[in-house]
RNA sequence: GCACCCGUAGCUCAACUGGAUAGAGCGCUGGAUUUCGGCUCCAGAGGUUGAGGGUUCGACUCCUUCCGGGUGUACCA
């Protein structure tokens, strides 16, 4: 449709003004409100060639296109621009085109070409020494959200995660266990592996810090306390035996890690996120490190005095940067080369490798990314930061020593209580067993957390205000999994009455109602808004469109009733509006990895 | 110090990448159901888009200078 109008206008201009613009270069936009029309067409730019004014350039085109166009019914104009109305029949039409039969599934506004190419999309990449948290969740969704836009913009989308299995502070929670643990397991204490491991992180915090006040008050200064306390003395050696391979701190450390990653995996699957392919710091830091080598041989990094190598980047207007210690171990730069190296081997006709990390870290990949050019990997411009901003709380940072850090799982199990409270004092779940309410509230609960990350644009800091969150109306998740379950009762009701939508007579339909139109308007840019969040990989847009889509279809059910309509063919109409809307909430929401229910 | 990001209604966020009188939600005030799910819908109040200058027919958007906030700049990850 739109294209229909934007060739009009192209050859209108060409018509008027002997002015050659391709169809795919008119630039419409949804007209305002206020103003009648569906399409608004800005003449400004164009007063240059109509040599005319823009209030008299639009006119010309408008009679233009209304004289030529069959879907042109009217056209006004207000200053420069050309608002365009379209005619009740080519409205239906619309409809007819992408409705597509009685399986809305099979619409034409969710058939996507295939693009061929490939791309890996990295998230989550915890440490293994501490739970998941809130910043995590953030993440997690994120990157799974923009994997599942971009499968359906036609991407063939692997999901990977980078984990750092490896370092001081595994280290750290291992010694503390083995100190203070007396051979307490996830069994024993009924902990989760993760939280079991993060409980002797903190506990080594706590008695490091201890050995610290007690070195300061017997005369020592503060760094120097910090450098030499006897327990980070102790970490330090036990990391240096890892890469020893020691037997007995490797067992421990494949033990305890173990724990870690069977906690891990259960929150995953609350979370509904999954990988494809886990790489492990363990196995890539050695490979950076050959290339690290390998790079210094042929000049493009250097080595100081004691032994450890450096890139220069000032010429880059960036700084020198470490890539190997004097002692020839890895830091941070180094495994994350080798990482990038596996996944272009492991993936040859990889288009691009988004990594989905915090804005923090934006200096790290600028310098990542150089190094891989320098190093004259090709590929290096397939390679791109999903920079996110950092989630605050009312009270401001979290900060995990002054307890303020919101845990993941403590989180999404508050959320499922909310929804089960809401469901029993508004809910609509007679004859439900116990199983499918259980499932219900889980997917409420954590459609409200994801839909709350989701929906604001991810470089964006964002607030995360826990009354808010666990709101259901408004711009909520629950609030669009609502108008789903209320849909889905209209099309129970209309399954039950015999109202059928295969052979709707779309002919028939002479006069259709502005909240019909506008809920036509809004299922038609379904395409251009998944292409656009692909395109800026963005789930944000989704979230919005969502929204839109369902506020205006509750405009539409308020204003029109489809049970007491005489006309059948309008009351099959509708029904087919309300499928496809359903349809589309639910192809929508399952982008942002959330669920919806036939009722709630 | 230098680099990057952010600043929009009381609060949380939008604004189709330069277009009309800057829009939603929450909160506040007032309305709507003989009707299919009221977790809904409609209306009202609320703005010098941090401030100044510039480019443009036209600026929340681009340039510039300030102000305020954040992040980074480790032989940490």
């Amino acid at each position: 449709m739109e294209l229909q109008i934007k060739e009009a206008i192209s050859a209108a201009l060409k018509a008027l003004y002997d002015h050659t613009v391709s169809a795919e270069e008119i630039a419409l936009q949804p007209t305002r409100k206020e103003f009648e029309g569906t399409y608004t067409f800005v003449t400004f730019p164009f007063a240059r060639v109509s040599r005319k004014s823009p209030e008299q350039t639009a006119t010309d085109i408008g009679e233009h296109i209304q004289a030529n166009a069959a879907e042109v019914a009217a056209f006004n104009v207000v200053k420069g621009f050309l608002n365009i109305s379209l005619s009740e029949a080519s409205q239906v039409n619309q409809f007819a085109g992408i409705f597509n039969g009685v399986d809305v599934s099979q619409s034409a506004i969710f058939q996507q070409t295939a693009t061929g190419k490939t791309v890996v999309v990295e998230y989550s990449s915890p440490n293994t020494n501490k739970p998941l948290h809130l910043g995590h969740l953030r993440n997690n969704f994120l990157g799974n959200s923009v994997s599942r836009i971009l499968a359906a913009a036609g991407y063939n989308v692997q999901k990977v995660q980078i984990i750092n299995d490896r370092g001081i502070h595994i280290c750290k929670s291992m010694l503390a266990w083995q100190k203070f643990g007396e051979g307490e397991t996830p069994e024993s204490s009924g902990l989760k592996g993760d939280h079991l491991v993060g409980k002797y992180y903190v506990a080594f915090d706590k008695a490091y810090k201890a050995e610290i006040a007690e070195l300061v008050a017997g005369g020592m200064g503060k760094e120097q306390a910090e450098k030499e306390a006897p327990l980070l003395l102790e970490a330090q050696a036990m990391l240096k035996k890892w890469e020893a391979k020691d037997p007995e701190v490797y067992a421990l450390w494949e033990k305890m890690n173990g724990w870690v990653y069977s906690g891990f995996n259960a929150t995953y699957e609350r979370m509904g996120v999954d990988f494809d392919k886990l790489y492990y710091e363990s196995d890539t830091y050695l490979i950076g490190r050959d290339r690290v080598m390998e790079g210094l041989e042929k000049g493009v990094f250097y080595k100081k005095e004691d032994g450890s190598v450096w890139v220069d980047l000032t010429d880059e207007g960036l700084d020198e940067k470490l890539l190997l210690r004097s002692d020839g171990t890895s830091v941070y730069m180094t495994q994350d080369i080798g990482t990038a190296l596996m996944r272009f081997d492991d993936y040859p006709d990889l288009s691009q490798l988004i990594y989905t990390v915090g804005n923090e870290q934006e200096y790290h990949f600028k310098v990542l990314f150089l190094i891989l050019k320098k190093l004259g990997y090709a590929w290096a411009d397939a390679c791109y930061h999903l920079s996110y901003g950092m989630v605050d709380l009312p009270s401001g940072k979290m900060k995990s020593r002054e307890g303020t850090v919101v845990d993941a799982d403590d989180l999404m199990q508050e959320m499922a209580d909310t929804a089960k409270a809401r469901t029993e004092e508004l809910g609509k779940i007679e004859g439900f067993t116990e199983e499918q309410a259980k499932e219900l509230y889980e997917m409420l609960g954590l459609g409200a957390i994801k839909y709350f990350l989701l929906k604001v644009d991810p470089r964006k800091r964002m607030l995360f205000n826990p009354e808010e969150s666990i709101e259901f109306q408004g711009n909520t998740g629950p609030f669009v999994q609502y108008t789903h379950a209320r849909i889905s009762a209209i099309l129970r009701k209309a399954q039950q009455l015999g109202v059928s939508m295969e052979d709707i007579n779309f002919d028939g339909i002479e006069e259709v109602h502005q909240n019909e139109k506008d809920l036509i308007y809004a299922l038609s840019t379904y395409p251009e808004k998944l292409q656009l969040a692909a395109d800026t990989y963005s789930p944000a847009i989704i979230a919005q469109y969502v929204y839109d889509l369902a506020k205006e279809y509750n405009r539409f059910y308020t204003e029109l009733s489809i049970f007491n309509e005489s006309d059948d063919t309008l009351q099959q109409f509708r029904v087919a509006l309300s499928a496809l809307t359903a349809q589309t909430i639910k192809v929508g929401m399952g982008l942002l990895g959330i669920q919806v229910p036939e009722r709630m």
